[in-house]
DNA sequence: CCTACCGATCGGTAGG
DNA sequence: CCTACCGATCGGTAGG
């Protein structure tokens, strides 16, 4: 009992620190020997742990693609307007981006490099997820509290707005950074007097 | 001179095979062997034509990095306000996004597999870019024709919404896409009665 | 968890 | 523009 924790421990290490290198240098650019030199172990002791690198960057991908649906259907189910969901729906990706933003990228960027059938999997995950989203912003145009935009182009406008986040420029207030970019998705850029 | 013409015209389709290689499967993840292929040669027929790999992606990264400051040259010595200077902006990246759309994602994700001193080269571009950007926000704040909100956050979204675009999403009219997006980040999502 | 090592593939060169 | 080939590095395994 106590190694299997012990044992899983190891594993979480390796996981994040791969974390890190697939956010910084990339997936492809990432070798086991750079892996293994992060969490002081030769690269072959890596295997004790896992079963190949792109185990790593599938389980990285689906943990995150099972986030963002959990708090999809958490939003879905809430009895408020679209406008609002919509709301709960950037605080949750910001929210994710800057708690989870060096497994975030992975998600983001390297899912690609997964190979079958993981990549299928993945695939369908983040288009059931875009199909839950997009029928909230078509709710909320029907319904006349958001404007006539083209609601594909409404998601990703959100999708990609709420990504930069994890970047480098942590230097700035996570809650004013929230507020200020839903008032710019929501309300716009342009001062109205 | 026509083996010359001859030869920069063959460096031109090694060019843009490798962009569309780069786009499709990263950098890294590209060989030369899959770029001879592309372009019907061996790989070691390649080096007829170019350097090295890396030249390959400095290129792209450079040229990208000129088209978007020649842009900001213009937009920047225009006589209109900031608001108009910004919505002219978001229409230049929407249309290099969609025009360049192999080439630009060598430019937003794979610029940091260059190797110095093209990296520095580049960042540096890069921010002089961005700093140029914020000069007009701020300029547009301080006028009171934009909402007091973070400079950094509106750029940031700015940039990153007008990124997407290129991706597979192209069976959208442009004209109205780029309206949408204006829309989105100019007067927000909520509607207005 | 290590040493030793595997076949495959990489970017690139020599020589014609 | 090709064939032949280089040293380096890759992900991963065997065996202890």
């Amino acid at each position: 009992m106590l190694s299997r924790m012990a044992k899983s421990s190891k594993r979480e290490i390796i996981f994040t620190a791969a974390a890190k290198l697939f956010r910084d240098r990339g997936y492809q650019a990432t070798s086991m020997r750079d892996l293994a030199e992060a969490v002081d172990l030769k690269a072959s002791s890596l295997y004790n742990h896992i079963g190949s690198k792109e185990e790593i960057l599938k389980e990285i991908c689906l943990a995150n693609a099972d986030k963002f649906s959990a708090g999809m259907q958490e939003v879905m189910h809430s009895k408020v307007s679209p406008l609002e969901k919509i709301k709960a729906l950037i605080n949750m990706h910001i929210n994710i981006a800057v708690n989870d933003y060096t497994s975030v990228t992975s998600f983001n960027d390297e899912w690609r490099h997964l190979g079958e059938p993981a990549l299928s999997d993945f695939k369908e995950k983040r288009k059931k997820y875009e199909r839950e989203f997009l029928a909230i912003i078509k709710e909320g145009i029907a319904q006349k509290q958001l404007q006539d935009i083209n609601p594909m182009v409404c998601m990703y406008t959100i999708l990609s707005s709420t990504q930069w986040v994890y970047d480098a420029h942590l230097d700035l207030d996570q809650a004013q950074m929230s507020m200020d970019i839903k008032r710019m998705l929501i309300n716009g850029m342009e001062l109205r007097v």
